[in-house]
RNA sequence: GCCCGAGUGGUGGAAUUGGUAGACACGAAGGACUUAAAAUCCUUUGACCAUUGCGGUCGUGCCGGUUCGAGUCCGGCCUCGGGUACCA
């Protein structure tokens, strides 16, 4: 008898289910803890292992601060709007609503069966029309607010409009709002129509033309953060470069306070980077250069102005504005034929050909405004018009792309910085350009001699004394693209009305998403939602056909949570003042660029407008590591590859005392083997193959007076003893037929055990399923019915087993070694695959998953179990008073559980429990006062075991609502410290001592001993080091 | 190219501030119990040398440094993983 975990499981389970013991409620008595997952897009396949690692060590930390007295906040939800439910869709005709509820309900029963400590009562889902009022109701406030610089702010549109109204935009300093000065004159006597259009250049969610990410495979546009190397993240579809008019959030103008925002958040600092570069900042100088025998002028960004006197020529973006007005009549050939060159090109294109210089010269030139001389203007794809003005100056000596540029084309390249206690090097032989920003100003006017900081300075001041320029920064992040071509996402609460878009009245939302007869963009190209029936307001105006991308109803769900079934509001403000923001969150590293930047900015403008009451949502962050797969491979036998090398294996070097010969020649014929001393040929192949050869081959022989056998591959895998038998009988002179058996080998695939000598040589791994194999040993039936071509296999064993091979790579359902929690719940109980994971290794590192490891875990969990039931599996616990040695044991391992579960070091708590169960069983410890509060502290790790074992020693409530063990650190001290005595460093022997006896003391005591002598011998003694507590070092 | 992170037994990993390297677990080998299997228990298990017992030498990717003492700190390199890519 044993421990039963499945129906000890399903009894809590239940029991949670029915009592709610997981539901909570503000309770101002008890200090909030949030702790968060990253809520899944439920996809059809399911959990994998891999999933649920992040949720179970968040579930043990949320069942830890319960026990530390904490009001823990633990919810889940679905991310369920989605594109493979869409694509879905528009295969089969399912709606996607059906798919994702089917889906959720599958993640649902997989979540439970872990055990987790989730409130469901809070659960959203992003399709759900009760949760997106409020992601649209997000959406309408971002359009009805602009970003005042000044006060540093989203503020609302109504105040902008009073200050257009009374004094026009001269004073407003906002972001975006590149628009020209207005007074308020001017303003008050536009159109309501060119009124909105001013207003869009100021508004947070705005509309506008810009090129996007196009995606012909998925129909639909697609953010920077969704498009990877050229293709679209999700399905790895190309993506073009097209100019669309779409939705935008103003996400730049919080670019500086996403930036410092990360200084004050614990996050990883990898994430933290990632951020960083993807915000991109970089303080520079804008400079503007006139273009003669013209009035344009062309502005650039630079972030090192102190260059300026190296400027030896211009680049503009092939895309830029100025290039239709600037180039030359002779050269607008050639220029018109390069810009359509470059915007037929798509992205990947454009990626895979980095390192080609490609440009052309417009025919005019700009005047250098520091040094006065006339420099010609090209174009060159090398130059983004996303970045910056889309202009640049091009200094080759000092910037590795423009000095390729020069190269390339041969523009002169002046050098004009140089290294410190360095001269001046001709530029003509260099083969790099200097990009360092350490050094000393050269050939630069009034800068020489200047470091390049202190240049930088006196460049910008000069340049806004004179009013050719002005300090700048800059950012590569770039506003994010709010609209997708898509069905299933949530509808903009917009309607257009003279082309201009309108907010709905609040009271109509939510703005449900409507039927459509078919999940495709109409014939004209519009949207699905174009074919809605009646898609318009109830004034007749059509409502927007777009729909909102995944991040949208995924940015601001932590906060719904606080509250989710509030029907007036977002979240009442009692719930996010008692909540605040999330304490600990938990989830991928992936969603650095996406997810955790929008979320964040999402929350900044809920801040400002006075919802949120943290800038910040996540104060500590955690990114679980990868699961890997270990995929298992069996090999597939090249039959007549393997017989040859059988065969040589015994033949070669005289082994059967005479000479073979491999692959021998003879004129046009070719024999597998030969013995000349013998006179023996030996031909191996197919069968068919063999009788079709016989009778040549005999009359060969019989001619040369040589004997001949010929081996057909089968006999090799039925029976190689013989086959060997029949050649030692031939070399000895006997006789024997051409043929024995004549079986056929068809087409049976042969497999060979893994460490069978030569496998490498004549087998060609193949995955197999995990299902199929156990400790790295297939099961060879259940192999044979997995796939009909396999029915037939024939295995080549070792030791009566076949041993697969092992990879690790990716989980993917292609390489049929998708771990699934369930099997391993089934067999092992949701307590040990719990504990597994977190014993596989530190939370935040990748890992490969290995199922041989979780009998170890199984183990522990039975022999725990086994602490306080007999060998007939009868409870028995003891009530007698534990010895100072048992609850020394107890306290040692709570300090070191407590102390890891604060560390995240879940790993080493699961191997402490081991440690102290190991240390309990040799002590046969049964008793009550140590195993109670060891029952609580390993509820948070094994909840079902502990809540069964709790129940058993006599208590009635939970024991997710008693209280963390305290620590008594009494039993930790010890009186006698055990020492290890070194010599110059390495350890000899180990010595005890009082724990309080001095170091002089300890230094004689040492010095005195028998064993040091031995060390010390005939040499002097320089020094004596005495750690306390630690460790003795004697150095002679 | 640039920016991060990581390299420790056959394997996953431990060593929290510079102080006994390899905890815990898997796997492997041997043994006990059993008609047998499963389960359980015991012993060994970094490498090499020695082996009757003792014991010794080497060892945390590589090279060098600091220190009484380095897996841990410093300098240089190698390999792998992640991010990013004409961002001026």
């Amino acid at each position: 008898m044993d421990y039963n975990f499945s129906e000890v499981e399903m009894k809590w389970q239940n029991y949670w289910r029915h009592h709610k013991i997981y539901q909570v409620d503000i309770d101002p008595a008890k200090p909030k803890f949030y702790v968060l997952d990253m809520f899944p897009y439920p996809s059809g396949a399911g959990l994998h292992v891999g999933h649920p690692l992040g949720y179970i060590a968040s579930d043990i930390y949320a069942r830890y601060k319960r026990l530390k007295g904490f009001n823990v906040l633990h919810p889940m939800g679905y991310d369920a709007y989605g594109l493979p439910a869409e694509q879905y869709a528009i295969q089969t005709g399912t709606h996607p609503a059906v798919t994702t509820e089917k889906n959720i309900a599958r993640y649902r029963e997989q979540l439970d069966k872990i055990g987790f400590s989730f409130d469901w009562d809070r659960e959203v889902r992003t399709s759900d029309s009760a949760y997106y009022k409020w992601t649209q109701w997000t959406f309408m406030q971002l359009f009805q607010s602009w970003y005042n610089k000044r006060s540093n702010k989203a503020e609302s549109i109504d105040g902008l409009i009073n200050i257009f109204k009374s004094s026009g935009n001269t004073a407003v300093d906002a972001s975006g709002g590149d628009i020209e000065i207005f007074s308020a004159t001017q303003w008050n006597a536009m159109t309501e129509k060119q009124q909105q259009e001013v207003l869009m250049h100021y508004r947070l969610a705005y509309l506008a033309d810009t090129i996007v990410n196009w995606c012909p495979a998925l129909g639909t546009v697609l953010a920077n953060d969704e498009v990877s190397e050229g293709l679209s993240v999700r399905g790895a579809h190309p993506v073009e470069r097209k100019s669309m008019k779409q939705w935008l959030l103003r996400i730049t103008a919080y670019a500086d306070r996403l930036l410092t925002g990360l200084e004050n958040i614990d996050w990883s600092e990898s994430i933290k980077d990632i951020q960083r570069n993807w915000i991109g900042k970089s303080v520079g100088g804008s400079l503007r250069f006139e273009v003669p025998g013209s009035n344009e002028i062309i502005e650039v960004f630079t972030t090192r102005p102190d260059t300026i006197f190296g400027a030896t020529f211009m680049v503009l973006a092939p895309e830029h504005d100025l290039v239709e007005k600037i180039t030359s009549s002779n050269h607008r050939e050639e220029v018109a034929h390069y810009v359509q060159r470059t915007k037929n090109r798509s992205e990947r294109e454009r990626m895979a050909e980095v390192k080609k210089v490609s440009g052309v010269f417009t025919g005019a030139y700009a005047i250098n405004p520091f040094t006065n001389t006339k420099i010609p203007v090209w174009i060159a794809d090398y130059v983004l018009m996303g970045y910056g003005t889309g202009a640049i100056m091009a200094v080759p000596a000092h910037d590795s792309r423009d000095f390729a540029f020069a190269r390339h084309y041969n523009l002169p390249v002046i050098q004009v910085i140089k290294q410190k206690n360095e001269g001046p090097v001709d530029p003509s032989e260099w083969e790099t350009s200097y990009d360092s920003k350490e050094g000393i100003a050269m050939n630069s006017g009034f800068i020489n001699g200047m470091e390049v900081k202190e240049a930088i300075k006196a460049v910008v001041y000069e340049a806004e004394k004179r009013i050719i320029g002005t300090a700048r920064t800059n950012f590569r992040l770039r506003d994010a693209i709010f609209s997708r071509q898509r069905y299933w996402g949530e509808p903009f609460p917009v309607f257009y009305k003279d082309g201009m878009p309108y907010l709905l009245d609040e009271s109509n939302l939510p703005l449900a998403l409507p039927p459509v007869d078919a999940f495709l963009p109409t014939e004209t190209g519009e949207p699905p939602l174009a074919r809605a029936i009646n898609w318009k307001t109830a004034d007749g105006y059509p409502l927007e056909t777009n729909t909102m991308p995944g991040f949208a109803g995924s940015s601001g769900y932590y906060l719904r949570y606080m509250d989710p079934n509030n029907t007036e509001v977002y979240f009442s403000q009692e719930a996010v003042n008692y909540w605040e923001n999330v304490d600990l969150y938990i989830g991928g590293a992936e969603h650095a660029t996406g997810h955790l930047i929008y979320a964040r900015f999402w929350n900044m403008f809920l801040f400002d407008i006075g919802l949120a009451v943290k800038e910040e949502p996540f104060k500590k962050l955690i990114n679980q590591g990868m699961i890997q797969g270990r995929s298992s491979m069996v090999y597939r036998v090249n039959a007549e590859k393997m017989a040859e090398y059988m065969l040589w294996e015994e033949l070669k070097e005289r082994k059967l005392g005479v000479s073979f010969q491999k692959d021998f020649r003879d004129g046009s014929r070719k024999f597998d083997f030969f013995c000349e001393e013998a006179g023996i040929v030996i031909e191996v192949n197919k069968l068919k193959w063999l009788e079709k050869l016989a009778h040549p081959y005999l009359d060969y022989c019989s001619e040369k007076g040589y004997r001949l056998l010929l081996i057909p591959l089968r006999d090799f895998i039925d029976d190689f003893e013989n086959v060997l038998q029949r050649i030692k009988t031939l070399i000895k002179g006997g006789e024997v037929p051409v043929f024995v058996a004549k079986k056929p080998l068809l087409n049976i695939p042969v497999f060979v055990s893994k460490n069978i000598p030569g496998r490498e040589y004549f087998s060609d791994p193949i995955h197999v399923d995990i299902s199929l194999v156990r400790n790295d040993i297939l099961d060879t039936e259940g192999f044979k019915q997995w796939q009909p071509h396999l029915a037939e296999s024939l295995f080549i064993k070792e030791n009566g087993r076949y041993v697969c091979g092992s990879e690790v790579e990716k989980m993917s359902k292609s390489k049929y070694n998708v771990q699934n929690p369930d099997e391993l719940i089934e067999r092992y109980g949701a307590d040990t695959l719990r504990m597994y994971e977190m014993f596989l290794g530190p939370l935040e590192q990748s890992k490969p998953w290995d199922t041989q490891g979780i009998e170890g875990v199984f183990r522990f969990i039975r022999k725990f179990w086994r602490l306080f039931n007999n060998e007939q599996n009868v409870f028995r616990v003891s009530n007698e008073t534990a010895s100072t040695e048992e609850l020394k044991v107890l306290h040692k391992t709570i300090d070191k559980v407590e102390g890891d579960i604060e560390r995240f070091s879940f790993n080493t708590a699961v191997s402490a429990l081991m440690i102290c169960v190991n240390e309990l069983t040799e002590l046969k410890c049964n008793k009550r006062e140590v195993l109670e509060p060891l029952t609580v502290l390993i509820s948070p790790f094994a909840p079902h075991l502990a809540e069964e074992l709790w129940q058993l020693l006599g208590h009635e409530v939970s024991v997710v609502k008693q209280i963390f063990p305290e620590l008594k650190k009494d039993y930790l001290v010890e009186s006698t410290i055990v020492y290890p005595v070194s010599f110059n460093g390495k350890t000899r022997y180990k010595v005890e001592f009082p724990a309080d006896l001095p170091v002089n003391e300890i230094e004689k005591l040492v010095l005195q001993s028998e064993e040091a002598q031995k060390w010390i011998e005939g040499k002097q003694i320089r020094k004596i080091i005495v750690v306390p507590q630690r460790i003795i070092n004697v150095v002679v």
